[in-house]
DNA sequence: GACCATACGGAACTATGATTCCGTTTGTCA
DNA sequence: TGACAAACGGAATCATAGTTCCGTATGGTC
């Protein structure tokens, strides 16, 4: 596959089980806490040492940014299909991005990330950003051919609009409301 | 004025001197890096030690809490100075939204403070985004009775929305445009 | 101008949390 | 099943940054 001849020795059986139940454990932390998620809440909750977690990821900050990695990926699949689905484009726009702001929600290091917290991290993800983008590109036209979306926006603007609902989402204050602001944030893109 | 019979033993000349001094520093230290601002930097940039840092405000949080505080203040200012403006109602809001905007730019701390990091900081402001909160409710209710602002959304919206743009001042990203992100929250509380 | 409470400076202390190290355990393969 | 490399666990280490302590300096007052 690649042309660098990239040496993988075939992880043992046990570690590519670990490997597995630190994902899945450093999610539920990650999620929970943030970018203030500690090591040893990973390694506890994956069920492994410390010492393991970072067989298997050099630094914190680089398994979260896997987490995050992933999560984008699948904002990617959610935004491809939609662009399968057959309504007004303006409003399947719209609902990827209420259905990705689900996804966000539950996350506290995902909400972290779009918020632009962590160089690293950010950088990371800029496949999946960058495809994220080309697909949002494809819905925004649609729906702005269709008149039904502000000509003078762009897709560019909708991570910036999504990374103030993800700051609403992480607000303790009972008042905020983050699918009010969500709501607020696709009205101000929709054709007057 | 106080029923507690307050001790105030007036301050000595180099206190009272000193402790402007640190609020001069810290103002630049947090604005320039917010939360993560260290106790250290604020004594060198304010030209003291840390003991006497710590002399006049008891934590770091209670120093930056009183930051922050003084800054909301003065956004109760702009806001009231707002309500002697003779505008269109609608125009005023956006225009003290901006205003307001503008003097949180160059602010980390406070953008942090908007989006809720901390809650000394936040419980720490509460008289005064209380006060902000009337100002605005009475600009909101012109506004709405000029019919130039959406009747379904109310003062309570305008932070949640500065929480969102706020976010957006703090991103790397430099195809995130704060004032864009401005523009669009205002549109979302236009009238149709 | 001497006294002394107030205030100062910054080295030392402490807590927290990421990362490393190394002795032990476990899969894999002959 | 014996050998050995791969992987594990978690105590120990290291770094950072908030906070405290105490010897020294200074403003206010008689």
């Amino acid at each position: 596959m690649s042309t660098t001849e990239e040496t993988k020795p075939a992880l043992r059986a046990d570690a590519r089980r670990n490997h597995e139940k630190i994902i899945e454990g450093a999610r539920k932390v990650f999620a929970r806490n943030g970018a203030s998620a500690q090591m040893e809440d990973v390694a506890r909750v994956s069920g492994v040492g410390v010492g393991t977690v970072y067989r298997h990821f050099p630094t914190k900050e680089a398994l979260m940014t896997e987490l995050v990695r992933r999560t984008f990926e699948s904002f990617v699949v959610t935004s491809r299909e939609a662009l399968a689905v057959d309504g007004e484009p303006f409003e399947v726009l719209a609902d990827v991005m209420r259905r990705n702001s689900e996804l966000i929600a539950g996350d506290a290091a995902v909400q972290q990330a779009m918020m632009g917290a962590g160089a690293e991290v950010w950088e990371g993800t800029a496949s999946e950003r960058q495809q994220l983008g080309q697909v949002s590109q494809e819905l925004v036209e649609r729906a702005q051919d269709a008149g039904t979306m502000r000509p003078d926006v762009g897709a560019h603007d909708i991570p910036m609009l999504m990374c103030g609902v993800c700051a609403t989402m992480g607000h303790t204050a009972k008042m905020f409301d983050w699918r009010r602001h969500l709501e607020l944030a696709i009205d101000s893109l929709r054709a007057r």
